[in-house]
DNA sequence: TGCAAAATAGCACGACCGTTCGCTTTTTGG
DNA sequence: CCAAAAAGCGAACGGTCGTGCTATTTTGCA
């Protein structure tokens, strides 16, 4: 008698990978409010409802946990942003949908910073694995924004001329002060203000 | 005999605020490196080759420690980016210059970040006497940014219909853009990428 | 020069940190 | 069903943290 969903076959040897999950998944939502660096292994255990050395054990140390979270965070970002963005017509259709899409997580996650921004500041001057993952990371993101932007230009949906790298730049600057005054300063209108500044640089 | 330089008199009851201003001065320093979080009275104690609680004395708490760094560090910003400027004649010339130091600051502070922006990601949602620091500061300073761009448009250096806030917005957003760019990604060119998006702005 | 007051040192406390180790429980494949 | 393997627990270690407390030293004015 099969009494569990098939999704869930009675023996598979998944019991580990499925407690890392649910560890990742609530290490996640702490280092939003804590930082990478505010994320200790205790607090998460007693999310957890476990001991501090079990939760250890799937990671084997701190900053093998840190890169863990960075990398989780990276490929739920691509998911939810990148992804479904690239069934948008090539040009600037899709580079709409990205901005807009990137605008929403940014401001929406009111109460979980963006990992990226938070651990950008944090890891500035900090060198070692954690840092080397984000720097790939958010470099993976910003090229997949500049190739878009120049896929807008080759379609003749944006002046010949435009600088992409520039406007990557530009449009980078606008998430950042959405995410100051949103977050910090808690600023009503900013992802207004950010989608206006996006408009401004598509027109000149 | 007077050996001691006249701005030292040899008996004023000083040394406290001396030994004071130097702990701060170690503090900003350190606060640079690590952030306002990172900030540990042991490590400041053993950079100034005194006890824990010969620094703690100072202060009375971690707490008004990093609020006495903030407020020195607003007090050292408004000293070198603020009123310099104010000698330009107001409008155009007066927010270019404070544009540029801005720029000079974020940007050739290479091994020593922005206080201002490190602390917004550190206290978006921690609340306290800090973070309430921090915000008033940065408020402050963005009024004052925002007074400037609404002078040039008095003066007719601006087009009239020109919306200061939203400006604003987009001048901090750059600034950011290049902290982030700079310090985290080590991208060269970043400053004139900056001064780009500014002239941008400005032509609008 | 002497004396009160301010500044600093020294020490200890409790809390939390990441990490290790040995043991028990649960899961897994045959 | 059983043995091997994986997962998890609990206690402990050395370390750093912020913060009190009591001496001791230094300072500044009479």
């Amino acid at each position: 008698m099969d009494t569990l969903a098939p999704t869930e076959p009675r023996h598979a040897p998944n019991k580990g990978r499925q407690t890392r999950a649910a560890i990742l998944d609530a290490a996640l939502g702490l280092a939003s409010h804590m930082g990478l660096e505010g994320l200790s292994i205790g607090a998460l255990a007693e999310l957890m409802g476990m001991s501090k050395s079990g939760v250890f054990a799937h990671f084997g140390s701190r900053e093998e946990l840190q890169i863990s979270v960075v990398r989780e965070y990276h490929a739920r970002f691509e998911a939810e942003v990148f992804q479904p963005c690239m069934k948008e017509p090539r040009g600037l259709p899709r580079l709409r949908a990205l901005f807009e899409r990137w605008v929403r997580r940014v401001s929406q996650e009111i109460d979980s910073g963006c990992i990226y921004i938070s651990g950008a500041v944090e890891f500035d001057d900090r060198p070692g694995l954690v840092r080397d993952a984000l720097v790939e990371m958010v470099r993976a993101w910003h090229q997949a924004l500049g190739r878009a932007i120049e896929l807008a230009v080759r379609e003749g949906h944006l002046p010949a001329d435009a600088d992409p790298q520039q406007m990557l730049f530009e449009i980078h600057g606008l998430i950042l002060a959405l995410h100051h005054d949103a977050r910090f300063l808690r600023t009503p209108g900013a992802p207004d203000r950010a989608r206006a500044g996006f408009e401004r640089i598509l027109a000149t």
